[in-house]
DNA sequence: TTTAGGG
DNA sequence: CCCTAAA
């Protein structure tokens, strides 16, 4: 059975000048770099990655060169998403609101305009005093908030936002760019975070989402959990119909739990919801998932309807003075402007520039992935099917890529055509512009997990579908939505390829292979960049979580009851072998807990219940074998003994 | 490679 | 689950 669909990636929102000028020498430096984690993650990668390409030629021409001098006057970036018709619904943020560090993530939903959501990313740096100080001695800790502005869109159905944030801030912040791969060039922008506990409520309708102050991972973890699976990761085939028209919060809720039948949604994002603290496992795990997602949303968030907006703004809406960057927050048309006190943004569809010193706004609708071909057994299970697909997909993405541009369905080839003389920076035009992602004829995907991925042609994936899944593993995140093959089909040209935009720059990025992703740095003032592909890095991919069953539960208790605690290589053999992602040391940390799970109250327990029994069981058997244990230590070494 | 433990 | 020092 062979299957060969084109999978629909993400949503992605750009704005990007027409002409790259920002010297990346210039940047700062990046953290040190992380592993991965997970490698369902690497779509998020591409997609932050080109999302970060992209939005590093944003930079507005006034911000461009003032950034330096003036990114210690700026210590917050706000990004707000008005509502239409009130836009002071989504004004919770004002700068006493935040504390220091705060994260400020929120979705703002419109219950029946079809959806906006914003994400309001607060933060300030400690560290920079200088012209921050000013407004923010007095209050000690708190912010100043650069409000931003974003005007959704509504007049269209997708799920948008404007990210209007003023390109003149966000050098100020410093973007740093960075490999969306490592973790760590998010360093700076996570560390910040983490340093500071957060919040997370849901407002009202339950549409809003607050995550300020806090761990922030956890809380903009979830938050950007939705970013990546209804913007990015998600394929439109699932029906961006059907998505539009819910609100943004509902949409990735709903998105997590069609997928994987609520696993994640119940495992994962729900219990986090709950309790703000989460065990450091878990903290580790969903942090460097979300750290990618965070920076992708940051770029993504900026799509908007699908539209492509620019609009001067009178100089007299702006108010500016050195250093900080102000606009009418009240006008639910944000009005952006520089030190100059142009405009750089707006919301207005109507202008658009001709001018090659304007800035071109355009948002990614989507991608399209390149065309997957799946072969697989017919009595396989759709669990391996979607599994099979998950890894095709992986492997794409994170197997190098390049960004296609097409304008008019016409393939833009030459990268050193200004968008201006390609005829991009024409806002009629925008609507027949398109973003393809290709694979790097250069780059062999990288190996993988599955060692069932086979790359057949930098067009196609072979993937031959592991044997039966085993059911003990329950699938889990590397499974796309389930209906994501089925609806594939339908994901029409339109949808995938309508507005993006042009940049002639992106495909030279890649060309260096290197993937950019943007966000704000906290110290820095300049922008970094770092390479995204590290040969090695996609190979380090963290395991999927595989909680034990009861039935493996029984096994091992079985098995050690007989063997003993110290011989885990043999409690592998006797009771795992056949089991082949459950390792000794598996075995040894599932003892450990459960160790540590018989001797807690049963209130305290999380996942699925182990049979009392069973618990007696391990208590009694891990006490006979330290037992035994303590006195083989102490033939073996009877001096050693207390007397 | 295995164990043993901390993270 | 990950990471690692030790064995």
């Amino acid at each position: 059975m062979v299957f060969q669909k084109r999978l629909d990636v993400g949503f992605i929102g750009c704005q990007i000048p027409t002409m790259p000028r920002f010297p990346r020498s210039a940047r700062g430096k990046r953290s040190p770099p992380k592993k991965v984690e997970n490698n369902q993650m690497h779509p998020f990668d591409l997609l932050a990655t080109v999302a970060g390409e992209l939005l590093e030629k944003r930079e507005s021409p006034c911000s461009l060169y003032e950034t330096a001098e003036r990114t210690n006057h700026v210590n917050s970036i706000k990004q707000k998403q008005l509502d239409n018709g009130s836009p002071s619904k989504s004004d919770i943020f004002d700068q006493g609101s935040c504390d220091e560090g705060s994260f400020v993530a929120r979705f703002v939903s419109h219950e029946e305009r079809r959806a906006a959501s914003a994400l309001a990313l607060v933060k300030s740096d400690a560290s920079e005093k200088d012209g921050f100080a000013g407004k923010s001695a007095q209050s000690g800790l708190k912010c100043d908030l650069q409000k931003l502005k974003i005007t959704g869109s509504l007049k269209n159905d997708a799920i948008g936002i404007h990210n209007l944030e003023d390109p003149m801030d966000l050098d100020s912040k410093a973007i740093a760019l960075v490999s969306s791969d490592s973790s760590v060039e998010l360093t700076p922008f996570v560390d910040y975070h983490s340093a500071h506990s957060s919040s997370f409520q849901s407002v009202k309708d339950g549409a809003e989402l607050v995550v300020d102050k806090d761990d922030d991972e956890n809380s903009s973890g979830r938050t950007h959990n939705c970013a990546i699976y209804s913007k990015a990761l998600k394929p439109h085939c699932t029906g961006e119909r059907r998505v539009r028209k819910m609100t943004t919060s509902n949409y990735w809720k709903a998105d997590l739990e069609a997928m994987n039948d609520g696993e994640i949604w119940n495992r994962e994002i729900k219990p986090a919801l709950r309790s703000r603290k989460l065990s450091y496992t878990r903290q580790r795990t969903q942090r460097s998932s979300f750290k990618r997602k965070k920076l992708l949303e940051r770029v993504s968030f900026s799509a908007s309807n699908g539209g492509f907006c620019s609009q001067d703004v009178p100089d007299s809406l702006v108010k500016c003075d050195k250093c900080d960057t102000k606009f009418d927050s009240s006008d639910p048309h944000a009005h952006l402007n520089d030190a100059h006190g142009r405009s750089c943004s707006t919301t207005d569809q109507r202008l658009s520039y001709e001018s090659a010193d304007h800035p071109v706004k355009l948002s990614i609708k989507s991608f399209r992935v390149p065309e997957l071909f799946i072969e697989i057994p017919a009595n396989a299970t759709v669990g391996s099917l979607k599994r099979t697909v998950m890894e095709a997909v992986t492997a794409v993405l994170s197997g190098g890529l390049r960004v296609g541009v097409l304008l008019q369905g016409k393939k833009i080839r030459d990268d050193n055509k200004t968008l201006v003389q390609a005829g991009i920076s024409n806002t009629d035009k925008l609507d027949n512009l398109g973003f393809t992602l290709e694979p790097n004829p250069n780059r062999a995907p990288p190996p993988h997990n599955s060692n069932s991925l086979v790359p057949e042609s930098p067009n196609k994936i072979l993937t031959h579908a592991a044997p039966a899944p085993d059911q003990a593993a329950p699938d889990t995140i590397t499974q796309p939505p389930p209906n994501t093959t089925a609806n594939c089909t339908e994901s029409d040209h339109d949808s995938v390829h309508s507005h993006t935009n042009p940049s002639s720059s992106v495909d030279q990025m890649y060309d260096n292979s290197k993937a950019l992703v943007p966000i704000l740095a906290v110290k820095s003032d300049a922008l970094s960049v770092i390479p995204l592909r590290n040969s090695r890095r996609s190979e380090m991919v963290r395991r999927i979580r595989r909680p034990f069953s009861v039935s493996e539960v029984e096994a091992l208790v079985q098995a050690v009851e007989k063997l003993g605690t110290g011989r885990w290589r043999d409690v592998k053999l006797r009771a795992f072998d056949s089991v082949k992602h459950r390792t000794y040391v598996d075995l040894k940390d599932k003892w450990k807990t459960l160790v540590h799970t018989a001797r807690i109250s049963p209130q305290q327990r999380r996942g699925e219940p182990v049979p009392q029994d069973l618990l007696d069981r391990v208590l009694s058997a891990h006490a006979y074998w330290c037992q035994q244990q303590a006195k083989s230590t102490r033939l073996a070494e009877p001096f050693l003994l207390p007397a």
